[in-house]
DNA sequence: CTGGGCCCTGCCCCAAGGTCAGGGTCAACC
DNA sequence: GGTTGACCCTGACCTTGGGGCAGGGCCCAG
């Protein structure tokens, strides 16, 4: 009784049998509605939809190309073009999807190489280096602190890293200056007025005389007209923890600067 | 006289600077901030935000991760994890991004076969079936008439989607098969009361009898539960269109009933 | 007549910011 | 000393592709 013959069923489908069919919510159709990739279909005497095939057609059409990651605002041009800018249009879009893939494949790699430790953000040859260290008698927190001031440079002055980095490297290579370094670590967590700061910096400022190509210079600084800020920036990282590295460090550039070397940045207006 | 010595710029960094060193935009700072991603820093006099390398190191943290696709929402904790954690919140957001990268492939994929004309939606099978059919005389109406139909069937019956393109490939070879089949695409623009749409479906009636086997049966629809709402949609394609097509069913599902053929479908319920 | 399963519309929500509005500060230039 | 342009502040609304919920209607079965 229920279905004389055809009647209610061939007047079409309801939108939730549509979204079966389809694979998509219901939610989805009537976004698609409101976006006017579908006609609106014809109502039933209640307002429901009445889907046809003709409707699930169309539907199956949007819904392909959407999966496909085609933005919803240009599916209704590309199914309503002709065939040749349908095939341009389809180009357009996979091209777009490759450069997605690629930046994504990209990103990947960066963590993979994040993976390996907390020794993010830095190219190899710095992670080479930053291993090495404990073996040279550094400890964690040192190879921390060396890593972070790496991560700063590389953000803040790029076209020097690669030459910092061989000074460093070059520094790790003289025992004696390796055990002055150290000696500045430790000097972190002494009293700011501690006599030995004073003697540490006479050393260290004397050893840089002996040997001048140990000063970690940074390149390229000079070429930008913000450099005073990237400079004061590097040399005072860390002194709001260690409060006597800050002395440490005016001692040692007025040590250098009354032998004749100038390491502070000036600004070019000076 | 304006930079007497450091004053105002170790003070920090103002957040225009921050982003330019860590080559976002000003407001993605904030936005930062206002996820908890990054501390406020201290304010100076005039409310600006200034920030020290200590924020900087932070910012260029959150930005790697960032970029690298983890969202927001978990770098904070990545980044506060101990090491044992971070490595293995890392290797979960690799493999996401793995996950989306093959999705992505897939996706190309699907649009580079979309590309080859309009001949979208279906598999190659089905593709090949459509290139042969202008070859034995069908207009470029009936191929879009049919790949319409199987875009229909494969959506509604996947499953009893290959044995239907079997089917068909089979009629094709039945030279006689395929002209009657042509007759049918004329007849969509016949009046619905022309004669020789009796005399057509009585022909194409009398064919299937000889040769049951061409008869385009949907395996598979009788397991659905709602196959009857999936049938109608099928078999009442194009209707709208071509009344004329209508009354050809009817009559074709009178003469094959009459023989003792009936497929039409019913409910189990019934 | 009442419950459950559909359907309707309209509103707010997500990520990761972009954009605009309206207003304050700073340094320099005329 | 006024103005200009670059920078900063907050807050509110926009985006994509829908998800979720509220409040109400329709219909079928017990």
């Amino acid at each position: 009784m229920t279905n004389g013959s055809t009647d209610g069923i061939t007047d079409g489908i309801t939108i939730g049998q549509a979204a079966a069919f389809a694979g998509v919510t219901v939610k989805t159709i009537r976004h698609y509605h409101r976006y006017g990739l579908i006609d609106e279909p014809r109502r039933d005497s209640s307002g429901y939809r009445r889907y046809g095939s003709t409707d699930l057609l169309r539907l199956v059409q949007v819904r392909t190309l959407a999966g496909a990651g085609v933005p919803l605002a240009e599916i209704a041009a590309i199914l309503d073009a002709d065939p040749d800018r349908f095939a341009a249009a389809l180009i357009d879009v996979e091209q777009q999807l490759t450069g997605r893939i690629d930046e994504l494949i990209a990103r990947r790699d960066m963590l993979q190489r994040l993976a390996g430790g907390d020794r993010a953000l830095l190219p190899d040859r710095a992670c080479a280096l930053l291993d090495r260290m404990p073996g040279l008698g550094f400890t964690a927190d040192d190879v921390t602190t060396v890593r972070e001031a790496l991560v700063l440079v590389r953000a803040l002055v790029p076209e020097g890293f690669d030459n910092y980095l061989a000074q460093i490297e070059r520094g790790l290579g003289d025992p004696r200056y390796v055990s002055l370094i150290q000696r500045c670590w430790r000097a972190g967590d002494w009293e700011p007025d501690d006599p030995r700061i004073d003697e540490l910096a006479a050393a260290l400022a004397d050893h840089f005389l002996t040997d001048p190509s140990l000063l970690p210079v940074l390149t390229g600084l000079q070429d930008r007209d913000d450099g005073a800020i990237r400079y004061e920036l590097l040399t005072h990282h860390g002194e709001d923890q260690k409060p006597a590295w800050a002395r440490l460090t005016v001692l040692i550039e007025a040590h250098l600067c009354s032998a004749g070397i100038d390491i502070t940045y000036q600004t070019p207006a000076d």
